[in-house]
DNA sequence: TGAATAATTGTGCAAGCGTATAATTTCAAA
DNA sequence: TTTGAAATTATACGCTTGCACAATTATTCA
């Protein structure tokens, strides 16, 4: 008769914080934006739904903490690659490009996770700002090691023309990334890493470019 | 007293629908998925939400079908500038890659239903499908163009080869029009279509690419 | 040990959602 | 002009949503 409630534990502000989060973003990716209600997020961090607003003001609170976080996170993945890389420029750069068309980059999750919140770049003036700056943190990466991989060449670029192929190999890494993410049975095991790799090349006048890490980067 | 019911006229059964679907698409471009509902979108076409279920079997099947026309309408656009063009086979492609690279196909609006629209693609299965044919008949339609110029220029492709290059033009053009519609701001003008030329130019190992058509092509 | 504090739960509410369905109005054919 | 069928409106229902708030529990500190 006594309406036993559960049990619980107190968690530190910011685990507690960080499980929302992580709650909110499992939801999205499984059920998309409107799949991530207050109590479905709530379900998954294993509390109680007014829980989220003793550490929100709002829902909408929350789901911002949850993308600032989820570009962070993404960011600081595509960086992990070259971090400890001592192979020559041609294959950092041949690394860096199969490993964005490669699991687990090229993941559903990530693409539905990045589909959600899309857009709301285009509304939310907060989140086009982080969106831009991270696009540019990708670019420019890439564009250094373009530009490295071309003076290895002995076929330096001037400025304008270093933007201009920074540019397209990021579509072409975008591109084929979209596509795997999205269709991914539509797709060979391994055959986007070799059309990258190929129009790279192609694209920056260079011989094929093969990747020295032998096979997909580790997870996390 | 008496509760006069508003006047309405009968429209042709396929007015009403694309209505609809009109009104659905301008309710997701400026609101997101959230904001497309039922009775928004009724509202919008100036129309009793009642009356959508009489022509779609369910709010679900309207979002499909906006989502249908969304893409290939898209498709139609880039394609256009063909139906009449007595150009060679390389100024048809020069031609179809700089139109999907410049406006109206590259178009913020575009962009914004794009973005409302890929999420689901991930989880519903119907979804899926109107994305996969959309996608595959683009891209059928981009290898045909390539294989005709190929042909023109003396360097014919085996299959598998084609294959590969009308995946990654695809990519490239995918990947620009992406960058082009979310960060306008970040290009010059004509300049995305200078770089999906000399890129598509750059992947199929052929010289410089220049379009027939004078300028953008008109709207609609 | 006991009291104070803040973390967590539980309940309830008003609003909005998609949908079913009955009541009305329009329009074309007779 | 009348009639009948189909298009359209209007109303209502059950469900879910985000949020507010009071009740309760775990933890800390004296």
């Amino acid at each position: 008769m006594t309406g036993q409630r559960r049990s619980f534990r107190r968690e530190g502000e910011a685990q507690r914080r960080d499980d929302l989060i992580a709650a909110a973003l499992d939801c999205i990716a499984t059920g998309g934006p409107s799949g991530a209600t207050v109590r479905a997020i709530a379900d998954r961090a294993g509390v109680t739904p007014g829980l989220i607003r003793h550490y929100f003001t709002s829902k909408e609170d929350l789901i911002s903490a949850a993308y600032s976080r989820l570009m962070t996170g993404m960011t600081e993945q595509s960086a992990r690659v070259l971090t400890d890389s001592r192979a020559s420029a041609l294959g950092q750069l041949a690394d860096f490009v199969a490993a964005a068309v490669t699991p687990p980059v090229v993941d559903p999750r990530a693409m539905a996770l990045w589909a959600g919140f899309i857009h709301t770049v285009l509304i939310d003036d907060r989140m086009r700002t982080v969106h831009s700056e991270s696009y540019l943190a990708f670019r420019d990466r890439l564009q250094g090691l373009i530009c490295g991989a071309l003076a290895e060449a002995g076929r330096p670029a001037d400025a304008v023309r270093l933007r201009r192929l920074a540019i397209a190999c990021n579509a072409v890494i975008d591109g084929l990334w979209l596509e795997g993410s999205a269709l991914p049975e539509e797709f060979a095991e391994g055959e986007l890493a070799e059309i990258a790799l190929g129009s790279v090349a192609a694209l920056l006048g260079l011989p094929p470019l093969t990747p020295t890490a032998p096979g997909p980067v580790a997870r996390n």
